[in-house]
DNA sequence: CTTTCATATGTTCAACTGTTCATATGATAA
DNA sequence: TTATCATATGAACAGTTGAACATATGAAAG
């Protein structure tokens, strides 16, 4: 297997090493899409969203006002954490409701906290 | 409290929810520390870079082959995760072994590659 | 000393991302 | 119908980021 990296200037590769791990790598798709979860945790202002969650639905005025952001910029996140199945919503009326629509939402971030607390 | 959120020009804002939800979000420091940390899980380099060091410890150039990428690309990024503390790393002669540094990396991968099972 | 080579680092640049602003949608009330 | 208002959306813009390239560092061998 002549698997010599063109992108890899080193002429030391331990092959052994390199040949027991490979096997262990999911698939570029699987990791895209883990990436991609995890880009939704890395923004400040969708973890404050997804924590004011934890405790109850709130409509996107609601976060706007407790974030002191503009409500243009709420929505474009809730539709992000939307697409991703991390929010659900309900209509009442003018009033959208956003709510938690995933049980690994709070494990994910309870996890982030824990490393911190360290 | 006239917390009416300048940036907010809605008008109907359910004050109740909104006061018993306030408390309940953690500084902004904790926060932002916390967004780092994903922002951290949240690139299919270094994502790969973590999956490889379940298995063993590795040296950057058995990195760089693995991923089929430069030396310098993996170097860049085992410097991100050195800093956050993430990786460690040890030397032997020129070549510098990088292993997992936190318990907390594995839980919060598995956490997330559940999410993406469902 | 000098050479070799694994790794680190500084710079540049293209791609991506989050916010703002302006505007559109859609539901309710008059 | 029209007016109001909560929310959604499109475009533009600034800030950030990951990779490539060139170069520097530093350890071992000669």
């Amino acid at each position: 297997m002549s698997k010599t990296a063109t992108n890899c200037e080193c002429l030391l590769i331990h092959k052994d090493a390199v040949n027991e791990v490979r096997s262990a790598l999911p698939s570029d798709e699987t990791l895209s899409d883990l990436a991609d979860l995890f880009k939704l945790f890395g923004d400040t202002t969708r973890i404050k969203i997804l924590y004011l969650l934890f405790e109850k639905e709130l409509c996107v005025c609601d976060i706007a006002a407790l974030l002191n952001m503009t409500q243009s910029a709420i929505s474009h996140q809730l539709k992000t954490l939307k697409h991703s199945k991390l929010v659900k919503f309900r209509r009442e009326g003018k009033v959208v409701f956003y709510s938690l629509a995933d049980t690994h939402v709070r494990s994910i971030i309870a996890q982030g906290m824990e490393h911190l607390a360290e």
